[in-house]
DNA sequence: GTTTAGGGTTAG
């Protein structure tokens, strides 16, 4: 059933069905049985009708409902939001406008996951049924209802002085209202038209809400009962009595939606067509203002228009707010962290997206505090002619790179401001489509507060333990997340949800499995792969080729490419072969997961074939705490022991040489250490390459649980596999080792190392049809980075966040994608004792143009 | 039926 119209408020009541009752917003709880309620209440909020990528992409729309009169006045919820789905969000989109009274009935009540975040309803209300109860009453029906009004427009190069007169125009400037020196506020902007003469307009009124409403340069303007003047040999327009402002976005084709406070105005059939036509001339004459500045694209000392989504805010002192934001995006340069109190902190915790660089701090001076001071977290912004700044961190050393911070400075120079944007503007459909694919994120701030978090594998220095501990990671937790809180990457562990463990085996996964018995079924070992090759009269030689068709072709340093004298096949042909084969396709990349990359580190052990996640450092942390805790030095009469007191009452810290290594730099050797935290481990082993970490049993050195890195070199950790490892060494040989490295270190531990691999799945498309594609044993080369090397290098992990930036851009569209040449495999697993067909991409390289 | 501003980078 489609949304249906009535006249009047009090038409709805009628609708009311007998068997229905009508519930007041206050009163729904997880626990109300919503099959005899309906609601009836006001649209204050309609967002834009998006698909949902965790029901199959079905669309949805959101809206907040409130209600007009509390059926009880004590009621503390008065709002709440609604997801249409599918049909009944198309219908919804096109038949209510924001200000109409709705009345629905068989909805579902769910859980709200925003409440901690908009504080409107502990619950929210489902509607996905096509056959569902809508009524809408509209508010007020603007249009051609009233007798046809006639206005006459002047061409801009027609104006004459001292007359009065009505335009269009396309803004090509424009400053927020600022306060003059008289009674009001002022707007100036700078419209032009088809006659290309560019014409200055000031506007003052006292009301900042009656000022016209500009987004961005490119809007359309249309002026009403504006006074034409001669300054300085131009002709400038003013507002007059009675004047009015309307003002419509600047992209072709989108709808045309009046913006105005006007409580009433005329919008005729002739008005569209005068958008329409304006927007098509603006179209060529590339008067737009560039908005494609993102956080990761933004450079050092740039001034540039940014639009975000507000998360947090701080006031610094009377001339500064702190205003944290972000756009979904990685910015290339480290960002400056300003420190905040908790509770000086409006909004949300940022902790886990400072930590993933996602972060802008904002600091906004002067005039443009009245504007920030009544942002509210959650709001959507832009800043016109923010400036990003180099900035030294307090206490940073000389030769450590600079910060980026942003600053929006006093005054109002080249349009200099800030404004919230109405959450349901298309200017703001690509921001939010980026914003969702963090959904996992958010998700983890409320359950977790964001500390559990990491981005990668997080290099020592950045450890961040509240109260140093973690009372809520065990110390064998293995990862800190789990399939459930990231639902994002739920598609990629899916069957991880059947396990207790996060150790996949060859037994019980059936993604690992393709892999591992893949290189046991089909290659045997890694060489075969260059058999199959060689056999073939193939070469490997790989190189650089930008897609020759222009339409296909996407600017791009990179590409991947490998290049066979075998003849390329669609994807549709893929999926008939019969495998095993090894076969080239020309795709674009349409997904790859994990989304947050440092989830495709994993630690693969070559003996058993498993395969796990690295552990969060949270979790190390807390082994080391266990073990520090209560911790009586060991003593080993093969070792030269030296102990230290810790900050911390009652807690030494021990370190142990072999007798046999005495004397040597102490840089070289293999240095075993107790009682020590992460934190203090990661710092020492800057300087020495070679620290195990050990714990004491009955006075016997032992090593610590496998969860934990057995080895810290540099930046680099290493681990050790629970199930291949001995469970603890004894009397250990130190003499006949020229070089203390990560293998010996292991051999002589009795450790078997795990390995660090990477690990993506591709979705390719190449317009026949989409497959799921594993980057998993060339992943190093495609690349051309090394797993170990990334999980101690952020440069390097950075590398490969751009990489991925290139294959699939951000807010861009599939066929935006770049066209990549890949090199597949295809075979067969058994799932189950049923045989199932696997793809992987192998011999393929990202070569830098 | 007055006045304000009439674009063109802070310097934290």
């Amino acid at each position: 059933m489609p949304v249906e119209k009535v006249n009047n408020s009090s038409d709805l009541d009628a609708k009311v069905p007998s068997c229905l009752q009508l519930t007041s917003i206050g009163n729904l709880t997880l626990t109300s049985d919503p099959s005899h309620r309906c609601v009836k209440a006001k649209v204050v909020r309609k967002g834009p009708v998006i698909s949902c990528p965790q029901r199959d992409d079905v669309e949805m729309l959101r809206a907040e409902i409130k209600e007009e009169d509390p059926l009880q006045s004590t009621t503390e919820h008065t709002s709440i939001n609604v997801i249409f789905f599918d049909t009944l969000a198309k219908d919804f989109s096109q038949s209510v406008t924001q200000g109409d009274i709705v009345l629905i009935a068989d909805f579902t009540i769910k859980k709200s996951p925003t409440f901690l975040r908009d504080n409107l309803h502990p619950c929210h209300l489902e509607m996905d049924n096509k056959d569902a109860c809508i009524y809408v009453c509209p508010s007020a029906i603007p249009g051609p209802s009233r007798s046809e009004a006639k206005y006459i427009y002047v061409p801009l190069n027609k104006l004459k002085s001292k007359t009065m007169v009505n335009v269009y125009g396309v803004v090509t400037f424009f400053k927020q209202p600022f306060p003059s020196r008289g009674s009001d506020y002022c707007s100036t902007l700078k419209i032009t038209d088809q006659s290309d003469v560019k014409v200055i307009c000031t506007i003052f009124c006292k009301k900042l809400e009656d000022h016209p409403l500009i987004f961005r340069v490119g809007d359309i303007i249309r002026l009403h009962r504006f006074k034409a003047e001669t300054f300085r040999d131009s002709i400038t327009l003013m507002n007059t009595f009675g004047w009015s402002t309307v003002t419509f976005n600047g992209i072709i084709d989108s709808p045309i939606v009046p913006r105005t406070s006007s409580k009433s105005f005329y919008f005729g059939e002739a008005d569209k067509r005068t958008v329409q036509k304006l927007r098509q001339w603006a179209a060529n004459q590339s008067l737009c203002s560039d908005l494609n500045t993102s956080l990761s694209s933004v450079q050092p000392h740039m001034y540039f228009d940014f639009t975000c989504q507000l998360l947090a805010k701080a006031v610094m002192d009377s001339r500064c707010i702190l205003l944290k934001v972000w756009d979904g995006t990685r910015c290339q340069h480290p960002l400056l962290k300003v420190a905040v109190a908790p509770d000086e902190l409006e909004g949300e915790c940022t902790l886990a997206k400072d930590k993933m660089n996602l972060t802008a701090n904002v600091l906004v001076y002067d005039n443009h505090l009245e504007v920030a001071r009544d942002l509210k977290p959650g709001a959507f912004l832009r800043f016109y002619n923010l400036h990003a700044l180099l900035q030294k961190a307090p206490g940073q050393l000389p030769d450590q790179p600079e910060h980026l911070s942003f600053h929006l400075h006093g005054g109002t120079v080249y349009g200099r401001g800030l404004r919230s944007l109405p959450a349901e503007t298309p200017d703001l459909l690509s921001l939010k489509s980026v914003l969702e694919k963090h959904v996992d994120l958010d998700e983890h701030e409320e359950v977790n507060d964001g500390t559990l978090l990491e981005i990668w594998y997080t290099p020592p220095e950045s450890i961040v333990l509240p109260n140093n501990e973690n009372p809520g990671a065990e110390a064998d937790a293995g990862p800190a997340y789990t399939a459930d809180a990231l639902p994002a990457a739920t598609h990629f562990w899916e069957t991880s949800k059947h396990t207790d463990s996060h150790s996949y085996t060859t037994d019980n996964l059936a993604y690992p499995i393709h892999l591992c018995r893949m290189s046991l079924d089909l290659w045997g070992k890694p060489e075969h792969q260059e058999e199959t090759h060689a056999k073939a009269g193939r070469t490997c030689k790989l190189h650089t080729e930008r897609p020759t068709d222009p339409d296909e072709a996407r600017t791009s340093d990179l590409l991947a490419t490998c290049e066979h004298n075998t003849q390329r096949i669609t994807l549709a042909q893929v999926k008939r072969s019969t495998p095993p084969l090894s076969c080239h396709v020309r795709a674009r990349v349409k997904k790859y997961l994990p989304q947050q990359l440092y989830q495709c580190l994993k630690l693969f052990c070559s003996k058993c074939k498993t395969m796990k996640d690295v552990p969060d450092d949270s979790a190390v942390a807390n082994i080391f705490l266990e073990s520090a805790r209560d911790n009586q030095p060991c003593d080993e009469q093969w070792a030269a022991t030296s102990s230290a007191n810790s900050r911390e009452p009652g807690r030494t810290i021990s370190m142990h040489v072999s007798k046999d290594m005495v004397g040597e730099s102490s840089h070289m050797q293999l240095i075993f250490i107790e009682g020590i935290t992460l934190d203090e481990i990661s710092v020492l082993s800057r300087d020495h390459k070679n620290l195990v970490p050990v714990r004491s049993e009955n006075s016997k050195m032992t090593r610590m649980d496998l969860t934990a890195p057995f080895l810290f070199s540099g930046k680099k950790r290493y681990y050790g596999c629970k199930e291949c490892s001995q469970n603890t060494f004894e009397n250990p040989v130190f003499t006949g080792v020229e070089t203390w490295d990560e293998l010996a270190v292991a051999e002589v531990l009795g450790v078997q190392m795990m390995q660090y691999r990477f690990l993506i799945q591709f979705e390719l498309d190449d317009g026949t049809d989409r497959i799921e594609a594993l980057l998993w044993e060339d992943a190093e080369r495609f690349f051309h980075i090394s797993a170990l090397d990334a999980s101690g290098c952020q440069d390097l992990q950075d590398k490969i966040q751009t990489i991925m930036d290139t294959i699939q851009p951000p807010e861009s569209s599939l066929e935006e994608h770049p066209w990549m040449d890949f090199c597949l495999s295809v075979y067969t697993v058994k799932d189950n004792d049923r045989k199932k067909v696997c793809y992987q991409i192998t011999n393929t390289e990202i070569v830098k143009q």
